[in-house]
RNA sequence: GGGGCGGUAGGCGAAUGGUAGAGCCGCCGGCCUUUCAAGCCGGAGUCUGUGGGUUCAAGUCCCAUCCGCCCUGCCA
């Protein structure tokens, strides 16, 4: 049974308007979307009994996991997570020509990156084409459907009259009027045809879950759980394709099929399906089938407001992972995208999502991307674990990379040092690289303001770098201090002569620190490298 | 062309029809400091795309208009 139904008691008792009606009863959906089936006190077994909830994430494998996919995945896993239900992944291969096995196995990677775990096992479309098939012909038999033996250039070129009329294009129904005994006799013959599903027209389609306003020239009206009433008429429909002329099933016609299969009960989608609703609706009534509810979620735009490009950073979703973002911190940026914290909490890991998740949070207004939040959101998650966790994830991500970082327990120590620098693993092992690696060159402009012309300052710091008796950060610090007062410099220009010497650039980790975990010998060296850079720039 | 959906500071977003801009990112300034981050403190940015209407009261409801996105495929 769906959750949302219209069984309860009035409470607009004629006093609102209709609008007001509606906007309560919008906000109830929204209520009774995310809480769940599950306990209602002293609600009995009616309707309300105990019902999984089942959603899925249907990805095509045209193309690798987008951002907005994978936010639509998030706020699915997030949902079924919440409710204690079940998340589907379902790859979506029934274009044949299109789809491609390495983009499925590279989704999938995605998909287990991100940690949006699913149940069960994975569904690939294709192997229910006969099914579809079946269902097609089941269509055909009931009357919902027929067949089109119109040629697909025909069709286009009436498409293109039509708007080159400037008027709107439909099917003119040519097939439709057809009958059954040449219909069927010109498939006999082997002649190709489509199968067109027959929009419905004339009378109210059948009332969906919640009674709405009737929708006078037919057409079709349905709840969404975020816009409302959603309301398409007639001459706003067509008889849309459901079978190729090879006999392969159609995009409506396959996810109408497996989500009735997989007992789906909430279609969590993006809100560029909010017209080809209907056309699944008309499949599902003329099936005798129960209609989801459907929850169309607003799309992630580009900084220009316009779709997601790739001039955007990246829209694939590995690609964050190669530079050097978390899986948690993208799920977290992603589902700031649309969905809001009701205390206005920012900073969540998944288990806060999962806890904190509902669907009447969840906004209609499209949203921006922004990586500069994602990339403060990143470096809150990088930098809440304890340093021993960051080692490990920025020593995988340098072997990734095909560098050889130092051993997790080296690279925890230059993490404490490091601090909070950084904000992605890449920027992060940019700060801290230098300890493994010494400089070959030095930042031009810090070399020449704190090392050029300074030979006898290098050369005295050199001298106490080897005849200090504790290589250590705290009491090096101290006396350097002393040792810039004695020689009447600032400290300042004192710290930023060794760090330029240790780290070839004028930003780095506190730089005393960083010497006592380089280490005496490792120290002197790179003064040493630096005096002869000194010596040949002359 | 037709239809659907959306519009609150630069971005994300709060706000049972009741003082709008909470909070966050970014930006500017300050503190801290050996550099740079982090952290803390302060600031700028404005009146909800625009115009009508309903109401004692509208970001919220209605109409129009503008802009953006989507659908209008033998793609998904």
């Amino acid at each position: 049974m769906p959750l949302a139904r219209g069984d309860r008691p009035a409470r607009c008792d004629g006093t609102g308007t209709e609008a007001n009606r509606r906007r309560r009863r919008n906000r109830d959906l929204r209520r009774d979307g995310h809480r769940s089936h599950r306990g209602r006190r002293g609600r009995r077994a009616d309707d309300e009994k105990i019902m999984t909830i089942i959603t899925r994430f249907p990805p095509s494998p045209t193309g690798t996991l987008h951002v907005g996919s994978a936010r639509t995945a998030l706020f699915n896993f997030l949902f079924a997570r919440a409710q204690g239900g079940k998340f589907l992944l379902r790859i979506e291969d029934t274009d044949r020509e299109r789809s491609r096995a390495e983009y499925a196995d590279q989704i999938i990677a995605a998909m287990k990156w991100l940690g949006l775990d699913w149940d069960g096992e994975i569904v690939y479309q294709s192997r229910n084409a006969g099914i579809h098939r079946q269902t097609a012909e089941r269509l055909l038999e009931q009357g919902a459907a027929y067949r089109c033996f119109c040629t697909e250039e025909s069709l286009e070129a009436k498409r293109v009259a039509m708007r080159t009329q400037g008027k709107p294009y439909r099917y003119d129904r040519t097939c439709r009027r057809l009958d059954h005994a040449e219909s069927d006799r010109r498939a006999a013959a082997g002649e190709r045809f489509v199968v067109r599903v027959i929009k419905p027209a004339g009378s109210a389609p059948p009332a969906p879950q919640v009674p709405a306003s009737p929708t006078p020239a037919g057409g079709i009206t349905y709840q969404d759980l975020l816009h409302g009433t959603i309301t398409l008429r007639e001459e706003d429909l067509d008889d849309i394709i459901v079978m190729k002329g090879d006999g392969r099933p159609l995009y409506h016609l396959a996810v109408v099929c497996d989500d009735i299969a997989a007992g789906v009960t909430h279609v969590i989608r993006g809100d560029d399906h909010l017209d080809n609703t209907p056309k699944q609706i008309v499949i599902y009534q003329a099936l005798g089938e129960k209609l989801p509810t459907y929850v169309h979620i607003p799309l992630i735009l580009g900084s220009d407001r316009k779709r997601l490009s790739k001039r955007e950073g990246a829209e694939n979703v590995l690609e964050y992972r190669e530079a050097g973002f978390l899986p948690d911190a993208v799920l977290n940026f992603l589902a700031l995208l649309g969905w809001s914290h009701p205390e206005g909490r920012e900073i969540l890991g998944r288990d806060e999502l999962i806890r904190a998740f509902s669907l009447d949070r969840v906004g209609t207004a499209a949203a921006v991307f922004d990586l500069t939040k994602l990339r403060f959101l990143n470096g809150k998650h990088v930098h809440g674990g304890p340093p021993e966790a960051r080692a490990r994830l920025l020593a995988d991500y340098l072997t990734r990379r095909g560098e050889t970082p130092p051993s997790t327990a080296d690279l925890s120590a230059m993490l404490k040092v490091n601090g909070e620098r950084g904000d992605t693993l890449a920027e992060i092992a940019d700060y801290v690289r230098f300890f493994w690696v010494r400089p070959k060159t030095y930042d031009e402009q810090a070399f020449k303001k704190f090392l050029e012309g300074r030979k006898d300052l290098v050369e005295k710091i050199r001298r106490e770098f080897e005849a200090l008796a504790d290589f250590e950060g705290e009491s090096m610090e101290i006396f350097f201090r002393d040792f810039s007062e004695r020689g009447g410099l600032k400290f300042k220009e004192v710290g930023q002569a060794i760090r330029v010497m240790l780290t070839g650039k004028s930003v780095s980790p506190p730089i005393f620190q960083s010497a006592a975990l380089l280490g005496r010998t490792e120290t002197l060296l790179r003064i040493d490298a630096a005096q002869e850079a000194l010596a040949t720039q002359k």
